[in-house]
DNA sequence: TGTACATCAGTGAACGCGCGTTCACTGATGTAC
DNA sequence: TGTACATCAGTGAACGCGCGTTCACTGATGTAC
């Protein structure tokens, strides 16, 4: 073969670390107790519960892994339903992103909580992929705004500045929109936090105890929203 | 003493059943470890830990309790705070009640997370207190319509009838609230779900990463939202 | 007021459990010559 | 191609832990007469 013999236990090691992370998410969203045990997983594998330290320091790091995958493939789903709409224009790949999230919440509600039902405070930072669906979603909405026109300030709003945002996630927003504005952050901020809220009253089983049309009343919010927007 | 000999014990029965849930909601939010347990509680209290099954029949029966008095005390909070408000119109107290529920998450974000943060079928149903708040606000958005007059539907969006909602949750909207339409209720859970996604992106530390004015961009929501009801 | 009995909150010890983590080890895989 | 050595994934046993829950008990509080 001409893989390189060097590499041959790097792939295994690379393998198995993937297939713990696998498996950890699986017994977490077939979960009974809802907390993942080293030992459960180890179990699940075939493996001894000590053999998951060749692989990760703690549980606590295994966690963190997790966390940051989960971000990374819910940023890549997203991304690729936009470009699914990209061609009807930006309110289109707006719509998208938002059905693509909920569906996904819904379909993985563990998931879903393991990246949004920690307190604030109790782990670390917030991984750099968390940046990236916000950081999309606001390059959307610029996109909107710029189609619209001259945004006018609504009245009696103080108006946005850069410096009403935390400096990262502007970096991060303006090298890929260099054409957003402090307005257009504040609106997909507030655009994400409106999907934000149906999907986590719905992932949480709070919303149907109230509604039996949660889909309509997402799809209702996002079209009033993208209306407000001055898109569609 | 005039009080009657036999509810002595009870009295002394109640008022250790909700020193036990009051230690439980302390622990809770001062917690290190998050889950919280009946031995730190016994602990806490001076007692045995087996003692606390002459009170609770089961740990989960405890957090049960707690999840029901917190969406009471919950409930009374924005009642209040939107009768503090009431004279000035019905839009005012949907911004009162909206702060005051932000202000409530942020300053006690392990009771927010106790009653929000169980991924869907966890545990027994939603409490009956839980429908409170968004009856109220229900009852306000209704206001808040008939004061703008004719409610338009929007563009090609179907309108709302009762049976897209839970029949509980309508009984208990119009026996409160008789003018209350369809729209309204459609339009105050999603009110409500836009302060739900603001407050636990907040909560949970998910805003923070983002802007440095969470309270401008809840403000702002609001405002809007209440502009988009034709009020204010 | 005083006595005999019933209630029942709380004790303390024990149960069995699953957990995260450590550690000396084994044995297969890979490397150097 | 063959031998000697190094690496390191995985074993299995043990550690100490805190947990929810049960149970026979004690002793104070309350009740009936």
């Amino acid at each position: 073969m001409g893989i390189p013999r060097k590499s041959r236990r790097e792939r295994l090691r690379a393998h198995t670390t993937s297939q713990i992370k696998a498996t950890a998410l699986d017994h977490l969203a077939g979960g009974g107790s809802g907390a993942l045990s080293l030992r459960a997983i180890a179990r699940e594998m075939g493996m001894t519960a000590g053999a998951i330290y060749s692989y990760f320091d703690t549980r606590e790091a295994l966690i963190t892994a997790l966390i940051a995958d989960l971000h990374t493939a819910l940023a890549d789903l997203l991304e690729a339903a936009c470009r699914g709409a990209a061609q009807e224009g930006p309110a289109a790949a707006v719509f998208a992103l938002g059905h693509a999230y909920r569906d996904w919440g819904i379909s993985h509600p563990r998931h879903f909580h393991l990246i949004h039902g920690h307190p604030a405070g109790e782990g670390q930072p917030v991984p750099e992929a968390a940046h990236r669906a916000p950081a999309l979603l606001t390059g959307l909405v610029a996109a909107c705004l710029r189609l619209r026109g001259a945004p006018e300030p609504a009245a009696g709003t103080h108006p946005y500045g850069w410096d009403d945002f935390e400096p990262g996630f502007v970096a991060r927003v303006r090298a890929a929109h260099p054409e957003a504005s402090p307005a257009a952050l504040a609106g997909a901020l507030r655009l994400w936090a409106r999907m934000q809220g149906l999907v986590s009253l719905e992932v949480y089983g709070h919303l149907g105890a109230q509604t039996r049309q949660p889909s309509k009343l997402f799809h209702a919010e996002m079209r009033q929203s993208l209306l407000a927007l001055g898109a569609c």
